[in-house]
DNA sequence: CTGACCATGTAACCAGTTACATGATTCA
DNA sequence: TGAATCATGTAACTGGTTACATGGTCAG
């Protein structure tokens, strides 16, 4: 890493778009809008509001490229890495102090605070909570290696049950 | 939950600092603050810029009350939860939907693209991110219930390392 | 032809960020 | 007494959000 400048900085988001593209590029505003949409977390809502604009700001940064390939009278444009673009994938997608980050995750985070409820209303949230933690036997739908979110769901429910048992001894 | 008012929604910092206040609490703003720099997430800066206009929007919404408890020259105000602000947090807390919610992991997100790396690069990233992990004999300070974070952090290990396994297959 | 949905995009807003300002306290 | 740190707070910015506008395409 040989001084990095601050301007090549990239939000988690970005970065994620790049190597979106790399893997499955070229895409449409569009089409990496919905892959937003669809992915199981809301942390990010999958608006146009924030796809559009970034492929355009990435754009004028040298990091995407685009090219109308419309085939009707409807604009379409597809948007590509540059030489730029793939390096700074690369750096986003190996850079280890974010990858160990450990993010945020809206379960963990209450349970921090699961003892402040009185018994019989934390039984009845951890309850309403482990019907609807999805199971691995129904996977989410298009987020990538079908195994890396297979075992996610298992880790996280076997962790939220161990967590739960702790009340329970 | 009977016609809960748009204008009764929680940011989740919101909720996470009435859970905060809930338990620990009164603190003042500053002590808020450090609890979040404190904590093994980079999710949350903890910067003063969010943490004393929140506190500041909370009590004009009725949310959090304050008491002016200076013994020095030095202003210092503790906030607590009011009535609606009791209500607001548990309401937080047992938001099911939010709760499930898989949230955003660095990790998980950079792992769905693992597999365009050459196998040598992504052997070196592996080895690097598994040097970093932090290990549950080590467990990050502050963050709440140790055994929460511990399981947490075991799980995490274990699922990376499964995952990780594919690879090697 | 018309209504539903597809696709592109913009506008207004907002909850965070970094950076800075200011004064109080503490300690060498 | 002066430097470092504590503690409170504000200002400017920004990357997202929701909501809206507009026109194209397609099915009945």
């Amino acid at each position: 890493m040989v001084n990095p400048k601050p301007v090549d900085q990239l939000t988690e988001m970005e970065g994620l778009v790049l190597a979106l593209l790399h893997r499955d590029g070229p895409l449409t505003a569009y089409e990496i809008k919905e892959v937003f949409r669809k992915s199981p977390s809301a942390f990010w809502s999958g608006s146009a509001g924030a796809v559009y604009p970034l492929v355009k700001r990435l754009e004028k940064r040298d990091i995407l490229s685009s090219t109308d390939v419309s085939e009707t009278r409807r604009p379409r444009r597809e948007f590509t890495l540059t030489e730029r673009g793939e390096q700074l994938m690369l750096a986003w997608l190996s850079d280890v102090e974010r990858a160990v980050d450990p993010g945020y995750d809206p379960l963990r985070t209450r349970m921090q605070f699961a003892g402040m409820l009185e018994d019989q209303q934390r039984e009845a949230l951890f309850d309403a909570i482990a019907d609807r933690i999805p199971s691995p036997a129904s996977p989410a739908p298009g987020v990538g290696t079908e195994d890396l979110h297979r075992l996610w769901l298992e880790a996280r429910r076997d962790w939220f049950s161990r967590f739960r048992a702790i009340f329970r001894r």
